[in-house]
RNA sequence: GCUCCCAUCGUCUAGUGGCCUAGGACACCACCCUCUCAAGGUGGCGGCACGGGUUCGAAUCCCGUUGGGAGUGCCA
């Protein structure tokens, strides 16, 4: 690492060259223990403008809060975006780096800021400063020991010297919000016991690192003149801002971890694909061109551009991810699909291990493609090839083993499946006699059948699920049906 | 409270002064297909928050109102 940061304020071709190398973003996350849906949105963003601009995408774990510091956490974060596309492993992905690595770093900027003048040291409480406030009637901190000349000391806090004027953020999303300083209130640099915040954190790594483009969520944007300020005071050109919205649930509010399901890890447990989640977070406040969301990542690449980002918050609809993933399901190969499941027919299913036989699932995995949200949906729709007796659904008998041809159809299919030519055709041409001989309909007769021999009224298709399940465990389930029915 | 942001169908969006009788997608409804359920096909419902300007002409520009949201820590 360079330290342009420290020892020069740039020169004015210095601060030039910044910005026409090649942009360098980054995504700085801090550890909690699981990945943010906003955040893969914000990494996937940054993503992409570093893909099509030939830039890079830097990973900087903030770490500098120790209450969100744990090891596996970064390991979490690392298989999150691995997860999403975004492989640490890329010519154009640059860390991680840790933020609580650079402690030193971050101090060193602030003394220097404090010997130029441009932050001082104060010893005022927050009970104190609260008191002041309500005695004011103004909010905040009011600058109590600006000129006091106070040095350091135990419980000191260094703060920074807000200039008088306007600061001006040009973003790439919002174009031009401008701050009156008097509103931004002199804020704190270094805690009482020494430690930088991360206002000064953040920047000063952003400088060391050579950050030229900052793409993060809304939330930050009363952050910015702040930030900017620091960037200037730290004698640089600050670097191209761009906020994006924040995700909101359907009370119009911040996703939160508390009320919402916001985590990551969760949707790729419930068998939401990697691309599906991909595509529909880029159309969250983005769309690409044509009459269709559903698009390739390449193509996002090629399109994406912040300048047509929306303004205003998204709503993170779970229905809408689902469709997405639906398509996307089926888009699979029949190959990619039953690889796809794979994780899905092991560890927590309703059947026992040794009942599951890979290839006949695999010969029914075609049938249930299409007939699925997520992957997670795979096991309920399948358990019937491997239990040992077809889990009956209360509800489905009574309905469908009450009407007076029930008995006769099951003794119908026992009688025409013990001599029929064994596939779907066969089977279908035993049923539709009897169907035809009472004059009722398909939909009515296959019905009980349907319920015998899977326990369920809806399904894959009947006549290959019998197929697959073999002549011998289907005469035998309806005959257990049957014979309950007295 | 203060600072800042935002405002097109229920939702995600297209739209950058005339191609707008506002397009697409999700959801919803109907029909078709059909052994159930899906998938697929066809059609339908449904929107420029409001009020003033500017202009020959405004969803698009300006102002205001209203309504949302974010931030407001010795958290990140």
């Amino acid at each position: 690492m360079t330290d342009t940061l420290v020892r020069t304020p740039g020169t004015a071709s210095q601060l030039a060259s910044i910005h026409m190398d090649a942009p360098r973003y980054r995504f700085a996350p801090s550890p909690t223990g699981f990945f943010h849906v906003g955040g893969a949105r914000t990494a996937l963003y940054n993503w992409a403008l570093a893909l099509r601009t030939g830039g890079t995408f830097v990973l900087r774990i903030e770490d500098t809060d120790e209450s969100r510091n744990s090891p596996e956490w970064t390991q979490g974060i690392i298989d999150a975006l691995a997860w999403l596309g975004i492989e640490s492993t890329s010519p154009r992905f640059e860390g991680p780096y840790f933020q609580s690595a650079n402690a030193e770093l971050h101090r060193v900027a602030a003394l220097r800021l404090h010997a130029e003048g441009k932050a001082y040291w104060c010893d005022l409480t927050a009970e104190q400063i609260q008191e002041r406030a309500k005695e004011s009637g103004r909010q905040g901190y009011d600058g109590y020991s600006r000129d006091r000349g106070l040095g350091p000391g135990p419980g000191h806090v260094l703060r920074f010297r807000v200039p008088e004027g306007m600061t001006v953020v040009d973003d790439l999303v919002r174009g031009r919000v401008e701050f009156q300083n008097d509103t931004i209130e002199d804020f704190v640099l270094l805690r009482g016991n020494g430690s930088p915040m991360f206002l000064l954190a953040n920047v000063v790594d952003d400088i060391e690192m050579r950050i030229t483009n900052v793409v993060r969520a809304e939330e930050h944007l009363p952050n910015t003149p702040k930030q900017q300020l620091l960037w200037e005071a730290l004698g640089h050109a600050p670097p191209v801002w761009a906020h994006v919205p924040v995700l909101v649930n359907e009370q119009r509010k911040k996703l939160s971890k508390r009320r919402d399901k916001v985590a990551l890890e969760q949707y790729r447990a419930e068998g939401i694909l990697a691309d599906a989640m991909v595509n529909y977070l880029m159309t969250l406040g983005w769309a690409p061109a044509g009459d269709t969301e559903i698009v390739p990542w390449s193509r996002i690449v090629d399109e994406f551009r912040l300048e047509d980002v929306n303004h205003s918050p998204a709503f993170f609809d779970v229905k809408k991810l689902s469709a997405f993933n639906g398509d996307y399901v089926r888009m699979l190969t029949p190959a990619e699909f039953i690889d796809a499941a794979r994780p899905f027919l092991a560890g927590d299913v309703p059947w026992p291990a040794d009942r599951f036989d890979q290839s006949v699932f695999d010969s029914a995995a075609p049938l249930i493609q299409t007939r699925i949200g997520a992957l997670a949906d795979i096991p309920a729709m399948v358990d019937f090839l491997f239990l040992a007796d077809p889990k009956i659904d209360p509800d489905a008998w009574s309905k469908t083993m009450a009407t007076e041809y029930a008995a006769d159809v099951l003794d119908a299919m026992s009688e025409g499946l013990r001599g029929c030519a064994w596939g779907a055709e066969g089977i279908k041409a035993v049923l539709d006699a009897f169907t035809e001989s009472r004059g009722l309909k398909l939909g009515k007769t296959q019905a009980p059948v349907r319920v015998a021999v899977t326990g369920r009224t809806v399904g894959p298709p009947l006549f290959e699920s019998i197929e697959i399940l073999g002549r011998e465990e289907t005469l035998r389930r309806i005959a257990a049906a049957r014979s309950r029915l007295t």
